[in-house]
DNA sequence: TATAATAATGATAATGATTTTCATTATTAG
DNA sequence: CTAATAATGAAAATCATTATCATTATTATA
């Protein structure tokens, strides 16, 4: 079993929800995708091996595994959720092409170092932050 | 006249558009305002003096005013928009509170230049940036 | 100033993402 | 095995936003 087999059986668990077979199908599914994935791309994929299962099933679960800590979501500004893989991934910012959608995953230590600070100047408890930055990523720059 | 207003005024000019007695009520009421309000909000204030004015032409007029350069739109993650004033604003990041929704505003440079190298890094072309601290604030510690 | 062209408006319908409802099915504790 | 209850799919509901459309307002220019 996976890491993060074991870590959503123990929070189904402990959280008093029962099993379900397309439940783990769809977080299976999902952590073999590795982009930045919406609930209507998920669900594309998903109908190609169980066609039976609809949307709001999809939606269902993702709420689920974002709870679980597997997941989180990002808003690129576009009106639709989309899902990144959170187990075993550190935070990272965001670079988002305005042109081809592009996301580039990008990390620096200085930055998380000067939120912290900020934080404490604010007498601010941060539980969570997003960086993004819009432009034009390399193959957009004609 | 403000500055505003000439801005404004000026944009409207060479984009074509027609003037409008209510979009310039919109613009000044928004101006008026102070904190990061959504559509609704300002509907409300602005039903206050001018009843017949509809949802829609607010939705516009911010289209617009946004386009102008005077409001821009921040995107707290519920779903709805607010907007901020521009003009007169330097770029800003925000620390939001997640019980009360207060949201304070900051400004770090070693933020903004280590964004600049991590863009020239990844060869990318920035032309905009948002960077979101969720978390608690004073008044929600305990 | 009158007029023709066209943009703005309010009301309302449409849209698109997400959530809820509800009747049915699956899971699980005992 | 069974009662209790959560999960499901389909469809309706919701909510923010956008588009449509008939009417009104603005503006360039005759």
């Amino acid at each position: 079993m996976t890491d993060e087999l074991r870590i959503f059986r123990n929070f189904i668990k402990k959280n008093n929800i029962k099993n379900s077979r397309s439940r783990e199908k769809i977080l299976e599914i999902f952590l073999n995708t590795e982009k930045h994935i919406s609930i209507y791309e998920l669900h594309d994929l998903v109908k190609r091996q169980y066609p039976e299962i609809g949307l709001a099933t999809i939606y269902r679960a993702m709420n689920i595994i974002c709870r679980s800590d597997l997941a989180e979501t990002i808003n690129i500004g576009d009106g639709v959720k989309r899902f990144e893989h959170k187990y075993g991934h550190r935070h990272h910012d965001h670079l988002i092409c305005i042109k081809c959608g592009k996301i580039i995953e990008m990390h620096n230590d200085d930055i998380e170092e000067i939120q912290k600070k900020m934080c404490k100047k604010f007498d601010f408890k941060m539980t969570d932050h997003k960086l993004q930055i819009f432009g034009y990523c390399k193959n957009c720059l004609d």
